[in-house]
RNA sequence: UCCGCAGUAGCUCAAUGGUGGAGCAUCCGGCUGUUAACCGGAGGGUUGCAAGUUCGAGUCUUGCCUGCGGAGCCA
């Protein structure tokens, strides 16, 4: 007897198969009884009328419950009343267990309790979607980056000191040498790694102890970081739009079943496509200001201000050449002028904000001396760092793309909290 | 940390200051093609916690707790 699974059913049809899974859910009509199963790869109607199935597996079937577990056998039929266009007509019932009161219902729930049961939740149809996206997107990643002769470089976790000096890492005590951080970010190996093998990527989780409680924000997130020694400015924005274009054109193309099940408008997706509109920091300002925004030069944007400059597109928009202010350290100053720096951050449409920011790396040892002191970062903790420009220093750029809120925007979600498997945020550590 | 909103059955929600209800889930019964099936019945409550106002509080007041959204920060 084969066991397949419920995607591979078309090329099964008027043979007996047996299914491995779960019930979704039951039907019964008295002398026919629906069962509906799911595998992990689609759900089943499995239909059994009462005569023509034996006896035993007819009153068998009255034990199941939602999420029992079970295998079914049976002849598998086309049929267009069934979901999924194929049902099984029912011979056998092997129960693995029987579930007793499963908490989530046929019905609505509220996110705060799915969260909960975050582990249950994770069985339903829409978080299948998701996952499957974001499997998709971190795919279509590493297949971007190794198609182009990116090496892999895993930056540690634990870290010594902020990579950028500003955000409130999770501290942690490490034996003898004393506190230890969560990384924030892996760029700076990623710096080191360019150096060594040209190009590389980080990709990895990544830890921020903000008590940030938006949408947009978890406390344990996954980021990947491309560095190309060489790159300039001009080269990683390039890099950046042709990296999104080949992110977002593999779930068009690979996952359009989940982008409907999740009732996903395209629209937006299919243009996104080289070229990507770039445009200054003080001509988005400008942006703002005609739009009737009170926004003065000089100050970064808002989750409202991204979302008002982005309407003005209908697709990712890059945002290059920020003030240097604003931006970390080690990024390189605009030598047309030196109040800006060499950075980019991509804003997504439809208010989902950044889920890009890069720069070009300042690499020149006296100027990077001096952004450390100007920050008040502790020299010592970056002499490492600083190595990288006194053994053959050379031009390079990098960004950092964030996964959980390109999974939100490509999925259209309301809250990047469904985009991982069990987020963590500021009030959830659990399940 | 600050601002706003919410907390009633396992879940989602009703209830003018006057006997706390419905749907789903569970259990029992009915139905030969159901599609979150449907129909009938049953069980299920310290209305987040504490105090106050009132003849009477789920409802009004105060404090606390928890959660949600936003700001700041950022991917």
């Amino acid at each position: 007897m084969a066991r397949v699974y419920i995607e591979d059913l078309r090329n099964h049809v008027g043979e007996e198969v047996t299914i491995h899974g779960w019930v979704y859910n039951k039907r019964s009509s008295g002398k026919v009884r629906f069962l509906v199963v799911r595998d992990g790869t689609g759900i089943l109607q499995c239909v059994m009328v009462k005569g023509v199935v034996s006896e035993e597996v007819f009153n068998h079937s009255d034990a199941l419950t939602q999420e029992s577990s079970l295998a079914v056998t049976g002849k598998v039929k086309k049929d267009d009343r069934a979901p999924g266009g194929y049902e099984m007509e029912l011979s056998n019932i092997r129960i693995y267990q029987i579930a007793r009161d499963y908490p989530i219902t046929p019905k609505e729930h509220g996110t705060d309790f799915l969260m909960d049961i975050r582990h249950l939740w994770l069985r339903s149809a829409r978080q299948h979607a998701i996952l499957r996206v974001r499997h998709e997107i971190i795919k279509s990643i590493r297949e971007f980056f190794d198609n182009r002769g990116f090496t892999l470089l895993d930056a540690p976790i634990f870290t010594p000191a902020a990579c950028e000096g500003t955000s409130t890492l999770f501290e942690t005590e490490y034996f003898d040498l004393g506190k230890a951080y969560l990384t924030q970010s892996g760029q700076l190996y990623g710096e080191a790694g360019a150096m060594a093998l040209g190009k590389v990527y980080v990709f990895g989780p990544t830890f921020r102890a903000e008590k940030s409680k938006t949408r947009r924000h978890l406390t344990e997130f996954w980021m990947v970081e491309p560095e190309v020694a060489f790159n300039d400015l001009n080269d990683n924005m390039e890099l950046a739009e042709e990296f999104l274009e080949h992110i977002v054109s593999s779930v068009l193309k690979n996952r359009p079943k989940e982008l409907l099940a999740l009732e996903r408008n395209t629209a937006f997706l299919e243009n996104v496509k080289k070229p990507l509109p770039k445009i200054s920091y003080s001509e988005a300002v400008e942006i703002l200001k005609k739009k009737g925004h009170a926004f003065e030069w000089g100050n970064d944007f808002g989750g409202t201000d991204e979302t008002v400059i982005s309407e003005e597109f209908d697709r990712p928009v890059i945002v290059h050449r920020y003030p240097s202010q604003i931006k970390a350290f080690y990024m390189k100053r605009d030598p047309q002028n030196k109040d800006l720096a060499l950075a980019m951050d991509v804003l997504a449409p439809e208010g989902y904000g950044e889920i890009i920011g890069g720069s070009q790396r300042e690499d020149d040892y006296d100027m990077l001396v001096q952004r450390i002191k100007e920050h008040d970062l502790p020299q010592s903790a970056f002499e490492w760092y600083l190595d990288l420009r006194r053994y053959g220093s050379v031009p390079h750029a990098g960004f950092g793309l964030g996964v959980e809120r390109t999974v939100s925007w490509i999925c259209g979600l309301e809250h990047v909290r469904e985009t991982i498997p069990f987020p963590r945020m500021i009030y959830r550590l659990t399940p």
